[in-house]
DNA sequence: GATGAATGAGATTTCATTCAT
DNA sequence: CATGAATGAAATCTCATTCAT
């Protein structure tokens, strides 16, 4: 009776996507299998039938939210003429990929706290970084031959920058709230913290960097939207 | 009989520093309060008679931690005269308290895990925070006096951002790792990074930020140190 | 489609081959279908399809190394002319048949294990064990003929004389090993071995029984090869 | 609520009995610490809080197994005076110690069957063995000064022979019962069977070894009691 | 304050077996 | 004949917590 869900990709599917909602909630130790399976409706066997162990599903799991954060950059990812524009944009689409993939930041907690141990074992996740790198440095480029970037600019160096700004609010929304006395959450913060990392990979891309003796006497020309007041 | 363990407050710190290792290396669900007591050498039982459930020994381990760092950035706190030396300072004491207490960032995340459900069990915490951001708060506020940094900075945005900058780069090293294929642990990356964040806090600090559309023109003094060959 | 796995008999008998070791290695409990189907490269249901349950292929599979240890011990049967002689080979191919059949020893000890449970379902198997006891009555007889063995000798306590001789040291090996302090898997142990049952065997077919009083005054005229200093 | 049994050491006591009896009815892969938890009315943490796991309570009922054969054989061990009537005495004993702990050769197929492996964890079991073979050195010994054995046995050797011709008798029965259509259990088959067992250990202790070529032609005063007609 | 013994609930994993195709 | 998918029941083991002393 009702024996029947005839398509195991399907399952496998489900499966997959209730467990990564699972591990990202509560993390490897946290995460039971048992509500994992009654959750997808799959006795608890199939589990082990399809993923071997829980270490295999958290893996599977992984590897599953990684291609959904590529597919949706690679959706979103928008070359525009402007460097400057293209690369607010692109700060602007690493924030909302974050944003509405909640899980992917835990996730990625979750492999650090392990020390990469189950990222090691997945040949596969490497490649899906790469997309991201690949979009600054052609927005590097442009932006070089166009003057109006800096030359000699790391990409590597400005995904960090600008990935570690905008991951770490998200992230540590909670300890940041409660040390601030702010609410990160509302849409108006969101939204001047976007520009503000926004203003700051584009000062840093554009600008020259500051010694640490000689005081800076730059003149610009324009203010900042919101940032001051944030 | 004859037992005599010294007295109750060394006890206590034992257990505390064992479980803050055991609740940073594994999360809260990965700990096993057994192991606690086994390696901290006191009977089970004790653990619950002085923090009552293992979520009372979470907290507990918690605000011991943030005293940690409080207190290892007070002895760090430096006030140099020069706003920027100062400023460059905080961003590598800030990186160093965090770098030499990698068992903050574990339970940090951990706490942002359980959206902040421990924390605001705990009054004490919420203070702990403050002298970071009253000391940056001091920085800018002598940077501004002396002209050397824009007005109306807001103290908070320029804690957000070293920080993220500072704990981003340790907290997600296995990613970042896999995901640049460099080593971040090296002595060397982490000189340029930290280098790096100064440049970005300072001119961020220093300089007004651009707009969107009008292409920058500033001309700057100075070339960084060694930033571009990140 | 296209399958065709050549014969069912083949894949019967490979199937078979397969549990015997696995029923052997593990005893019946131990035994996993799973892994009997796996490495007999059958579909699990095909076991079921052949042999019912896992009972059924127990049963099965012992009726199959009766088969085998009967078949071998037809090939070596000797009748030397000499009963002695004959004895004495009797002997080596009995303990040369269960030494290169481990899996038999362990097969029957899981029988016995279960009381003779599968045995009795096995129709088959009772016949296969004549053999070895006709083949004593017929050295008897000879030897009872030529004058050199007592008359009136029972074949079935010289079958079991000599099959406990020879089943026990190799079934009760590990323990035999560590009791005594000796290797008993050594190729000169073994030889002894061996000889010593067939000077037992010998000794009690052809001398008169000690009794319990008076002592023994026989004068015997050969030495044993090598028993004395096993 | 009927909390407490007090007495620990007698918990361990009745665990390990029920475990002696389990793992010998069904073997180390057949038993279930479920079943042994609750006949032993403890709870089922507390067998591994005891031992473990299962193969640590194993290792304890073999030892406990070990300790109460050793115990048993002690308190029969008899020196008579007579050196043959003391081995048909060591006999009986080994034959009864075996037949009254069908555990026992339950347990040491067990370990058999699994080559060895749980004993060579446990150092107390080694020690367990020496008193049965030093009682047959001490009779080989006195024999041999009154001149009724030969000298230069092995006391080994002799062990082997008896316990092999005991144990296989009782651990094969029912194979054996099945092959020679007898009945092992009677008390008549097992009087007859103890009786031939000193029969031949005493043959081969008083008599020389007969070659394989010569024909014996020794003379023998007394018959065997009933060793003929078994 | 301190401890060894005990426990209930539940975690992960295994396994013989069957169904639909 | 043959198979991949599925399952229910149960197995071993874990863990936070408490009781009696």
């Amino acid at each position: 009776m009702a024996r029947r869900s005839s398509d195991p990709a399907r399952v496998r599917e489900k499966i997959l996507k209730l467990a990564m909602e699972e591990f990202a909630r509560t993390g490897f130790d946290g995460a039971r299998v048992d509500r994992i399976a009654e959750r997808s409706k799959v006795s608890k066997n199939m589990l082990y039938y399809y993923f071997k162990s829980k270490e295999g599903l958290f893996v599977a799991a992984l590897e599953r939210m990684y291609e959904e954060v590529r597919d949706q950059q690679r959706e979103l990812s928008v070359r525009a003429h402007d460097p400057i524009l293209a690369m607010r944009q692109l700060v602007e689409h690493t924030f909302q990929a974050l944003e509405s993939n909640p899980n992917a930041i835990r996730l990625m907690n979750e492999e650090n706290k392990q020390r990469g141990r189950f990222l090691r074992k997945s040949k596969r996740i490497r490649d899906l970084y790469n997309p991201l790198v690949e979009t600054i440095s052609f927005i590097l480029e442009r932006g070089r031959v166009e003057g109006v970037f800096r030359p000699a600019l790391d990409s590597a160096v400005v995904y960090m920058t600008l990935s570690s700004l905008c991951y770490h609010y998200l992230s540590n929304r909670y300890t940041l709230e409660i040390a601030l006395g702010k609410d990160l959450a509302s849409a108006a913060s969101r939204k001047t913290w976007v520009e503000h990392v926004g203003n700051i990979v584009l000062l840093y891309c554009t600008a020259e960097v500051p010694s640490t003796t000689a005081p800076k006497t730059a003149v610009m020309r324009q203010r900042a939207t919101s940032d001051a007041d944030a």
